[in-house]
DNA sequence: GCGCTAAACTTGATACCGCAAGTGTCTACG
DNA sequence: CGTAGACACTTGCGGTATCAAGTTTAGCGC
């Protein structure tokens, strides 16, 4: 299948501009952004790693980076002591919104260009019946960054 | 974008079936694939690695597994001491072909089933439409004689 | 022939991620 | 209570992929 050929070649291509100019992976930037759609900033690790696809180790290591990076700090669940917070920091925050900027031009340049409104949503429709991840994240940033450009 | 997601869960998916079931990587098989569809079933690796959306190394390291399976072997161009061919063996056929009957199964599990054949159709439509391969977007297909020049 | 640049491939260091195993915590049930 | 099992998370190990640098070979101008 093309299908699969193509999503690997847009997904490298994106992931390697956002690497490239913001320092930050895909993975990164989903991680950051899905923080930023949950409430008071902050997930458990666990829910986090479920709706960026990950495992719970890849969660704890991703974690690592960004809260090396100060863009995402720990927080504790007073009642429960297993569970972790991972919750965006006013740094992460910030890098978040500059790196939409970016991204949301790379994504433009290679999706929307190429397709009309009708497309998108077809394609969306189409792409939505496959077997996918519970807790779709939002379609923008909530509010942050003017997705409208 | 939910669609990436729904990418990574599919690659991920077929991915893992058919390690399981067939001991190979999904790039494995499409590397097998490849070769089988090419000029006497074999490809300079260079070549390869750009229909496989691989780096020079990448192919390096993945035929080196093939090559200790036995799927594949190493042949020499006469004309250019620089190149090597990646050739399928029989081995390498007979298990493409083994392979491929669980690995369409997967794919018709996760894919076909859904989506009826004009609604594939415009799947493939609207996806062609997309980069193929970043940077290096070469279709080509042409040089067979390729050392030969 | 000699040096120079480019191409094809390999190798070493490194990043990311999953699995399996381990630690600590919660909950349920006897 | 107290223990068993489930859950959240972390850690060791291995696999796959990249990039950068190195090797060998080709082709070209002198």
């Amino acid at each position: 299948m093309a299908f699969l050929r193509t999503h690997a070649a847009i997904v490298r291509e994106l992931s390697t501009r956002l690497q490239r100019d913001q320092g930050l992976t895909l993975n990164d930037f989903e991680v950051l952004l899905t923080l930023s759609t949950a409430e008071e900033g902050r997930l458990r690790r666990v829910d986090l790693a479920e709706r960026v696809l990950l495992t719970a180790s890849g969660i704890t290591r991703l974690l690592d980076g960004l809260e090396r990076a100060g863009y995402v700090c720990r927080d504790v669940c007073p009642a429960d002591a297993r569970v972790s917070y991972a919750k965006l920091t006013d740094a992460g925050r910030t890098k978040l919104v500059e790196a939409s900027a970016t991204h949301l031009e790379d994504v433009a340049e290679l999706f929307s260009s190429r397709f009309s409104a009708v497309e998108l949503e077809a394609l969306d429709a189409l792409l939505g019946r496959l077997p996918k991840a519970p807790g779709a994240c939002g379609e923008s940033v909530c509010g942050e960054p003017a997705c409208g450009a």
